[in-house]
DNA sequence: TCATTCAGTAAACAGCCGTTCTCTCACTTT
DNA sequence: AAAGTGAGAGAACGGCTGTTTACTGAATGA
């Protein structure tokens, strides 16, 4: 019917498309440096020297597995500022948007989480810009409300990185308690899996309790900066 | 003169320390996953078949490398918790420590940093399970102070998490100010060393200025913890 | 309709990998 | 002094790696 921008371009996406997921279920079990361009076109089902058409390198793909991973996360930050709630309110929020996110995304998570200090300095610096894209949009919501008591640019900035760094220590915190199926056979000897899910909910409690707890710790925290 | 446990076994443990030292310096410039076993005997020089009589795989030596490097931590948090000053002292005192310690061993913070998230499982469980035990030290030394103002045990433990965690972030923020020749080559299109020193300073020092702020905002935090 | 473009194929390349042998020979124990 | 031990050498193995080459054939645009 409708060609769309042309067939030709639609099936070279969907290929990209498909190195990019399989690269990415590859990275749940091993780090960036050590995915191997054959076991990648090897998981899509394509020649090896078509990831040429694609990509340059493996760090190429890295960097554009890091715009889709933080792209997904730039959705979600929007949706916890949005919110002009108390204080409380925000800080449960912010924890479960986050718990759901990893669970919605955990590939993309563990990626981010992973390469953020690994191996391939082309990912390390894009992951590094775009965290520091979600520091800038964060500094700008808290402005509104901290600029009018007395707080200077710096000082938004930092605490603006203290919040996303330790919403980026949650979720990998997060991802550790829901481990995949292997763990959860070495971890009950038993083989019921109601009862490894039971034990993974429970794990995902606890860190949510101690995220919302150390959110509580920064806020009040920030109440009381103008003292000093 | 005096045969200190027998020549053979000393001779043995001098050449597992030379697989550890290749092994790290081979680290600084990818992640352990794609640390080829040939790559690290060759750097020692030594044979391939050598390293089968220090470790069983690579993994192995991994786990050896993060008993290596968070023992020598151990001593630096030691070292801070032993200060009985005040809050800004302390702050002052952890910050610098992490600076000097980051300093003395990049390597092996930036080992635990790339790793502690890494692709090798028994790695990542011998840094979480090391990290844990810092945790229970901070929070011993937190308890002394803190139960007798009515904090819970786990409120404690949280408390000791973060600070923790904020250590580790705070050293890895460094690691990235202090960056390698050939970063530095890139940075600066000029070739004086010396402004590019100037530079790693200051970002250095910009970091810590960023590092003191937010432990002041979980000290201010912690004292107003009891209103909620 | 015909020439062009280009995503993907197939084969071949040199090179490195982990692992397994057998061997040597300096040290250790008796 | 003799027997035993064990760290390391050296060679060989099959298998996998990234990259290049020449190619096919379907979607494209004139």
């Amino acid at each position: 019917m409708s060609h769309t921008v042309g067939v030709r371009q639609a099936q070279k996406q969907k290929t990209r498309q498909a190195l990019l997921d399989a690269g990415l279920r590859l990275l749940e079990e091993q780090s960036l440096s050590s995915l191997g361009l054959r076991e990648v076109t090897r998981l899509v089902g394509v020649a090896p020297a078509a990831f040429y058409r694609h990509f340059r390198d493996m760090a190429d793909l890295g960097v554009a597995l890091v715009e889709e991973a933080l792209g997904s996360l730039h959705v979600m930050i929007r949706a916890i500022l949005a919110e002009q709630n108390g204080d409380e309110e925000r800080i449960e929020g912010t924890v479960d948007a986050v718990a759901r996110h990893v669970r919605a995304y955990p590939a993309h998570v563990r990626f981010i989480a992973r390469e953020r200090h690994g191996g391939v300095r082309p990912v390390r610096e894009a992951i590094a810009a775009e965290l520091g894209r979600f520091v800038d949009e964060v500094a700008a919501a808290f402005a509104l409300q901290l600029e009018a008591d007395g707080w200077s640019a710096e000082d938004i900035r930092m605490l603006a990185e203290l919040y996303v760094d330790h919403m980026v220590m949650t979720a990998a915190a997060f991802l550790e308690a829901a481990p995949d199926r292997s763990a959860v056979a070495d971890a009950s000897a038993s083989e019921d899996p109601a009862a490894a899910d039971r034990a993974a909910s429970a794990a995902e409690a606890r860190i949510a309790a101690t995220a919302r707890s150390q959110l509580r710790i920064i806020s009040l925290g920030r109440q009381h900066w103008r003292d000093a």
